[in-house]
DNA sequence: AAAAGCCCCTGGATGC
DNA sequence: TGCATCCAGGGGCTTT
């Protein structure tokens, strides 16, 4: 489900809410994609500084240690006041002084993960690796330019990789590649500057306005608090295969790579 | 080093 | 109605 738009709400909706909350209890589910790398009990007492994100990972800082908390495909953060009945997909539960947060997440590719500090081995394994922030200022055309022109690869690949840029999944890596009119299959390397640029501001653009608009899914999101997102995606190209593209009516496209569906246009993506 | 495949898991939609 | 098949918003790991 999430993208990089969809896990910043997330995060703006619960982050000032558990600042300062005090740990209570912690109770598991089924396992998720790894252990939570300390005991629950570990947990108990410490204190929620603030949430902060990097690419498609939550940071919770506690005043020792954070936690890592990742969605998956099908994860989402439940921030409530009341204390909730455990649900059937809820395999993380966090009850503290000021709400209690959960991870409802059926099929389990999210992840919560405890680590002593974000240089510590665990967090570097899984954030090490990461590109640019593409809602930062470091999202630098240039730099972006050069990470693209080192890379073989289909650039749809290259934008889901992460190690470019973060943030782009698989719904908006095709949209953004239809806004700047790039064909998917193209090798990174051979993007133009000029077109790394176009693609440069599409990413800015439609991530920026999809948070803006407090995310947006083509299924069912909600925030931490459960409030829906107002931002509806139009998809120009995305899971509208055979249907008249919005722009100049060619049936759009779709084809797999590397085990995910692409979809573009093949009139206004000509190369 | 980089690229391509594989796999983790549940559930909803579709087809027979 | 029941059952099989395919597909899904991610990404780490293993193999080429």
């Amino acid at each position: 489900m999430p993208e990089l738009p969809e896990v910043e709400v997330t995060r703006l909706s619960f982050a000032d809410r558990i600042a300062g909350a005090k740990v209570q209890s912690v109770r598991l589910g089924k396992p998720l994609r790894w252990p939570l790398g300390c005991t629950p009990v570990e947990l108990v007492g410490r204190t929620v500084r603030a949430v902060r994100r990097r690419g498609k990972y939550l940071l919770i800082d506690l005043d020792q240690g954070l936690l890592l908390v990742h969605l998956g495909m099908s994860g989402s953060l439940i921030f409530s006041r009341q204390l909730p009945t455990p649900g059937l997909h809820d395999h993380f539960e966090m009850l503290t002084s000021q709400g209690t947060l959960k991870l409802n997440d059926p099929r389990r590719f999210g992840a919560v993960v405890y680590a002593a500090s974000e240089n510590a081995p665990g967090a570097c394994k899984l954030l090490g690796q990461l590109g640019m922030e593409p809602l930062s200022d470091d999202f630098d055309v240039s730099l972006f330019h050069a990470g693209l022109r080192r890379r073989k690869a289909a650039i749809k690949q290259v934008l889901l990789a992460g190690d470019v840029v973060v943030g782009v999944g698989n719904i908006y890596a095709s949209e953004t590649l239809f806004l700047a009119g790039i064909r998917p299959t193209l090798s990174a390397a051979r993007l133009s500057r000029p077109r790394a640029v176009r693609l440069h501001a599409a990413i800015k653009d439609v991530l920026g306005r999809a948070v803006a608009g407090g995310g947006s899914t083509l299924r069912d999101f909600s925030s931490a608090t459960g409030e829906r997102g107002h931002f509806q995606l139009q998809a120009m190209v995305y899971a509208r295969t055979g249907q008249a593209c919005r722009v100049c009516g060619t049936a759009i496209k779709s084809m797999r790579q590397g085990q995910r569906s692409t979809f573009f246009c093949p009139k206004c993506q000509k190369s």
